[in-house]
DNA sequence: GATGAATGAGTATTCATTCAT
DNA sequence: CATGAATGAATACTCATTCAT
């Protein structure tokens, strides 16, 4: 007899709009965004094709709009926003962050990795960077661009500070770029590990730590 | 005019066959496998898309036909085959030798890494270094397989005998494991450096050697 | 508060009937038929696309209401049903009502032609005409079909009257047929006319009228 | 076991070309561009939707293609590049032209007119007539958007030249004007008549001519 | 009366692959 | 050996229409 109220209505959209976004993520994540469908899309979320598109403007949106939503959850493991200065201790929590994040989204992740390595969607996300991308638009999502350089600005400052430390020929920048490479060849390593607990990991971690802390 | 010898007509067709790995090479590196059509492949090789089917059964034997021959190329940087042995010289080689093929064949990398990334791909590839993979069929495909962990015995007993080294708690796997990861770390960053030689490509490379040797 | 009563409830219907029949009037004109969206329709009338099917039964007959509608309007510009005699003012002043209601209704007149140009929707409106079309079905509207058959008539019948002033290879209906043409073609150039008020409107006009009169 | 020759491949192009375009048109001109599916062309054709898209770049590209060729073969019916000047025998022959060319292109025009209808479509045709159309391209389209405006700066020139016979209130511009429109008509009347000769169709030829010579 | 989530058949378009020549 | 016309299944996307609320 009477439409829905727009509480229900908004939770409903929200409740669908991440249920697609799951299942894409999972088969994006596993068969690579172009060898995945839309069709196979909604079959696996239950739903119409045409629904998708109630939801999402096209599979583009729907990459970016996945990309975004776990970008943003991501960047608040990492509350940089107190002082911008890192604490040897910090540090630490960072590497852990960083550690656990990829455990935690290690599905984002694969997919985020694939998706970087398409040149041109390299371009755009790393403009996004700098603000002038167009895959991400939103305020928003510019803002989580800047979070990353956020971070790069803390880690060269603490790398800078690191320097008093050794010898002549230390280059803080050296050390950046290796830690950076590391990290890295962490994450892509682990995320594609089947088991979640692998006996290294944890070791790994306190290595890396104790080896750029 | 005068007909062509067996000898001949053989170099024709494996030039040809190269001619074809080389452009579909450098289009799915640059556009990604997907978005790289068989169309555009014979266009830029100059020939017919039937040629195509002349020297490659499908699109996917294509693919497989150029990793598997740049693998093969690839492991020959690396002569392993004298005894299995490394010695600390020969470690440092090594890891130049791995620099020198990321710079060389960054572009068959790009593709490699993308491909890697793919769920269904990695297994059959993993398999096939165990000898049951269906994607890579031929046994030379097979061999080249086995040089990758032939050639991570070889780095096993390098990191093994090291141990006599340090103190109690060393274990020779996480270290092995750590550089494992360090040097993808440091192939996926410089795979995608757009400069030929970055100023710290080097002074990287002598600092992994300087850590691991 | 107050439970409507029945009238005022048929009041706001017919208000909302014709709400909806403007905007999908001025839509399918601006951007034709199957360019326009029921979505579109319904965000421009401020309403849901499923009241849309509450005031009429598909998108075609959202249009045909519309033609049915307007064709209704328009019959009252020419209030024939007095003797069905056409004096030579009356004639005039039916020429004046042509330009006027064309002038008035221009954007209907566009979906208008644009409509006719179908064969199939020819045929059915012009059974309409004849009482056995199936696209505009009530039996107002043949009515208003006959309304046109009507207008034939009176002109027919005043172009055969005219025959006793010219010469002797007179043929009235030759005339007629010309009046018939010289009219279409003015509407069809004047209906897209962008400016209101072309200078040669009224001339041409005038022109026209002394021609046939 | 040879392939075929250029002019082979060429003559069958040619010839599937012509033959889809002749489809489309039909289709086109019968059930109107938007309700015509590329399916239904393609099956009518007997030929596969794939094959259409061998041929055309896309749906839009065979309309314009279908227009485009078909101007240019109207235009040669109007050989107008001698001298740009129009006797009164040239101004008839001009006239019974034009009744040819709409009884022998019907099909077309019908078609012709339904696109121009649709107001986007008009921006762009007309301002192909002044050589800054996106809709058609190639040089060859512009030369057939200014052969239209030859011919309209070659009536305006005649009926200019006519002035000097009627007394003073007399306006060539609303004379062409006139006339015009009166082709308008008579073409939108007569592209429209099923049956091949209508009675009158000569008749009022010659009528027009007697109006305006 | 009113909503908008949901559907499914339909659309234009692409592309790996085949095959007659 | 070589061509490219031809196919057909698949793809992203649209939209009139239905229906539970």
């Amino acid at each position: 007899m009477c439409p829905r109220t727009p509480q229900q209505v908004k939770e409903i959209r929200e409740e669908k709009r991440s249920l697609i976004m799951d299942v894409a993520l999972f088969l994006f994540a596993k068969n690579g965004y172009h060898a995945t469908s839309i069709s196979n899309i909604a079959k696996h979320a239950g739903i119409s094709k045409g629904l998708m598109y109630n939801y999402f403007e096209s599979k583009e949106d729907l990459l970016s709009s996945i990309i975004e939503k776990t970008v943003t959850e991501i960047s608040q493991y990492f509350d940089i926003n107190k002082d911008g200065y890192l604490t040897r201790d910090e540090f630490e929590f960072f590497i852990r962050q960083v550690a656990r994040v990829l455990n935690e989204k290690h599905t984002f992740f694969r997919l985020f990795f694939q998706v970087l390595m398409q040149a041109e969607v390299r371009e755009h996300f790393l403009n996004s960077f700098l603000g002038t991308g167009s895959l991400f638009k939103s305020a928003k999502e510019l803002r989580d661009g800047y979070f990353i350089s956020n971070i790069m600005k803390m880690l060269t400052d603490y790398f800078i500070r690191k320097k008093e430390k050794p010898g002549p020929g230390y280059d803080p920048y050296l050390d950046l770029n290796l830690f950076i490479i590391t990290l890295k060849g962490f994450a892509i390593t682990y995320i594609y590990m089947e088991e979640e607990n692998d006996e290294y990991f944890n070791k790994t971690i306190d290595h890396i730590i104790e080896q750029f802390k």
